[in-house]
DNA sequence: ACGCGGGAGGTAAGCGTTTCCTGACGCCGG
DNA sequence: CCGGCGTCAGGAAACGCTTACCTCCCGCGT
């Protein structure tokens, strides 16, 4: 009994179709130099012999691999799954294969994955990195094409959310309900958007003497905004403004269960308008971030860096204000 | 001015060592046969010259990738992301890079991304498949190495959660409380724990024939179970068993809007204990199946395969029951 | 002093493609 | 009728690496 070959190559099917193996490769191509009856016998015998050319030969010669890097801090953050969601369904639509690590928040990890994965793709992706600008700037010189989110350097094509911009409503927002002492809980360190944020929080302060805008360094999760909930109540402010829903959540959440009411006693607003924003109780205020829309234009810009086109501009989109019931006047 | 070249390869450092090209191979990969001085110098001359290897030449040379693939149906189901953080993380530690496709609920899709997918790695995971299982049964043929969650097929290792005792164990439960009237949600049809909660639902059925159990089809997200809040009242049911928690979620908050006190108008129990099953007001009664452990556990059978090892025997969580607020005795 | 064994490093053969270059053939024009 | 040119297919190099195999040299034993 004949044996099947473990694999089957382009050899394979040079001998069964009785051409050379540059035929076949052009045939399979659609190499318009190869004669039409010849390629479509070269064709059924790939079909017969069900082959399909070893992508990773293809690659090493074509120097490209149809796959692009993403790299994102935590796997577990909705945001970072949306945006990845975006990304991923735009590179498949092209054909396009994503390979996609986690740096655990890391900053180590970050450079490492970017380098490694950078090696075998096309392109990297750094969402939302957590490193210094220095060492941004130094490791995007290394790691063309690539695209940021949430983040820039030099003139690497970028998509972001105008974090700044958004806060910036949302304190007008909370000031024009009346509210005079506000504590902001700040998070990632490291982000861009606490550059922005923290940018926008300086101005609103400057704007406005009279309103006490109080600053609380929080974590980036649910746990960390339930840990922060003494320290706004005590802070005596009645509107909490959280780096992310997820900290909102875990503050909302704590508050309650100490009696606190939302948002009689004390507003609260979000930010990112994750799926389950919609269904806290009360449900929460918050600015949405186009997470998907993010993702597509991502692709959108390395895929015409791949091309080798002009990719179109950074773009910034301003988070919408999602007002839902976590915000309302100070108490009386 | 001397320029750069592009890429520095093999031959490089070993011209620049004064070596072979097989020596610097063989130095860099920790061949003992190569002596230490000599080895030293080519690990100095490869320094110098910031020398990695190309991971394409090496996969097309040696086999292996050191990358393998994984399929999910929903890149956007929290389940699915936590199972792929466990297993993005487990594999990482392991040195292994993690390809994720996205088959957008689509059996095709499955099939296709499954083996493309698996040309470019080492090995595939199917993450839920939704195709019928003759096809699970002959794609699986192909796919090899191959680790199914959630899913099995022939001796195919595989991880999975014991959905059908999950439910029992909530039917059970529910039935103690007092409720003889229940409906349960059920969605995708596709998916194996379909029939192992049908399976159980029957079994429950027929040993408590005093009980009526009412069956209402629905979709998998929080629209779904928004959408089927009507029928719920209408059904009469003191309590409602969703397919996941977002369909509880999702139901949970319609109902309240609609004036339904939760559990004390009717009770709702979800399934999965997504992060978010806390924060629910009330909070959410559900079954917590272990997606993070899933996922770690996938992994350390695909590794074992790799390494031509036995996997370690298929393996099935039973989730444990996350009993909190929305359920409890039925109205009097 | 010579042969032989063993160890270290070099040579070259792949891995499976793509692509450049060459050669054969046929056709047309001179 | 012959030369030249265009077309199409084959040969072979190249992509960057690993590894089997072979050579060379050293040291030992007789």
């Amino acid at each position: 009994m004949a044996r099947r070959p473990a694999v089957v190559t382009i050899a394979d099917v040079a001998a069964r179709a009785g051409v050379s193996l540059s035929t076949v490769s052009r045939a399979l191509n659609g190499n318009p130099t190869v004669d039409p009856a010849l390629a479509e016998r070269v064709r059924a015998a790939a079909a017969e012999l069900d082959y399909t050319a070893n992508p990773l030969a293809r690659s090493l010669v074509s120097g490209r691999t149809q796959t692009i890097a993403v790299v994102v801090p935590d796997l577990a953050n909705p945001t970072f799954q949306t945006i990845l969601r975006g990304l991923g369904r735009a590179a498949a639509a092209d054909d396009f294969h994503v390979l996609v690590s986690d740096s655990a928040e890391s900053v180590d990890a970050e450079r490492t994955l970017a380098t490694t994965t950078r090696r075998r793709t096309d392109g990297v992706i750094l969402c939302a990195p957590r490193m210094p600008q220095p060492d941004l700037d130094t490791l995007a010189a290394t790691l063309a094409p690539l695209v940021l989110v949430n983040r820039t350097s030099g003139d690497v094509p970028s998509v972001r959310a105008d974090y700044g911009a958004a806060l910036r409503a949302q304190l007008d927002d909370l000031r024009r309900l009346g509210h005079r002492r506000m504590v902001h809980l700040s998070g990632a360190p490291g982000s861009a958007s606490s550059a922005q944020r923290a940018a926008a929080l300086d101005a609103f302060a400057a704007a406005h003497p009279d309103i006490d805008l109080h600053r609380l360094p929080c974590g980036v999760d649910a746990d960390a905004g339930a840990a922060a909930a003494d320290a706004v109540l005590a802070s005596g402010a009645t509107a909490a403004l959280a780096f992310n829903d997820l900290v909102a959540i875990g503050l909302l959440d704590a508050v309650r269960r100490r009696g606190c009411r939302v948002p009689d006693d004390l507003s609260i607003v979000g930010f990112d308008d994750i799926p389950f924003a919609r269904f806290t109780t009360p449900a929460l205020t918050t600015a949405a971030v186009p997470a998907e829309d993010l993702g597509r234009e991502a692709w959108a810009r390395m895929s015409a860096l791949l091309a080798g086109e002009a990719p179109p501009p950074s773009l910034t989109l301003v988070p919408e204000a999602a007002v839902r019931a976590t915000s309302g006047p100070p108490p009386a």
